[in-house]
DNA sequence: CACCAGGCAAGTA
DNA sequence: TACTTGCATGGT
């Protein structure tokens, strides 16, 4: 990694910070809502992802147990907003029978955890890969282990700060090694990629014609 | 109508 | 290992 490639980063956490402000993300109210809205926002809007956590809410389905018990199809038809609604049902499910067999459904016991460990633990976790994985490490347990998304990997790629081919931990490894870790920060600075992320048109590989956002 | 959204797992060669 | 495909609703 180059130093020119530490320095830009935090160029733009300045900059993306003194436009837009804080984001105070994640928006949920407790760590089990970051947990559900973490495998609902998978590859979906999340304006889908909060009419599935309202209809979890209406249904009083808001704690490990009342998703180990109902249901499976029932549960399908809760999230059905968020779309994938019978793979993320059974995501969830998956998730909470973890929490339930390992932890006995209390997460405060399972962020005590080592956070590497618990990074290992969690993405053996049928339906949480990478993204989801750290999204709940760093949102719902407060650990400084930094996010990285499609418009992570879009903006840094478009700038040309990371090639093509660069993995989700090297992104990850870049961030994390160029910034303090402060666990406000790596909080923030996700929240801003999403929030210009949303700027940049989609086409590969190198988006031709399509103007970039003066980071 | 087409395209996309805060991914992931499973199948194929 | 390196691609490809299925999953699916709702907004623009």
């Amino acid at each position: 990694m180059t130093v020119s490639a530490e320095s830009r980063l935090i160029e733009i956490y300045q900059r993306l910070y003194q436009h837009f402000g804080p984001q105070n993300w994640w928006p949920a109210d407790s760590p089990f809502e970051v947990i559900i809205g973490a495998i609902l926002t998978q590859n979906t809007a999340w304006d889908n992802v909060t009419k599935a956590i309202e209809n979890l809410k209406k249904a009083n389905v808001l704690s490990c147990e009342a998703i180990l018990d109902i249901p499976v199809e029932k549960l399908a038809q809760l999230v059905r907003p968020s779309g994938y609604f019978n793979q993320k049902a059974k995501r969830l499910k998956n998730f909470y029978y973890f929490l339930s067999e390992n932890y006995s459904c209390d997460l405060k016991a399972m962020f005590t955890e080592n956070m590497y460990v618990l990074r290992k633990k969690l993405l053996s976790v049928k339906g949480i890969g990478p993204e989801t994985a750290d999204s709940i490490l760093l949102y719902a347990g407060g650990f400084p282990i930094f996010v990285v998304d499609t418009y992570t990997y879009r903006i840094l790629s478009r700038h040309n700060i990371i090639p093509e081919e660069t993995s989700y931990e090297e992104i990850q490894a870049l961030f994390m090694d160029s910034l303090d870790k402060d666990l406000d920060l790596f909080k923030e600075f996700h929240a801003l990629l999403v929030m210009t992320g949303k700027n940049y048109c989609r086409k590969k590989p190198r988006c031709e014609g399509c103007p970039l956002v003066d980071l």
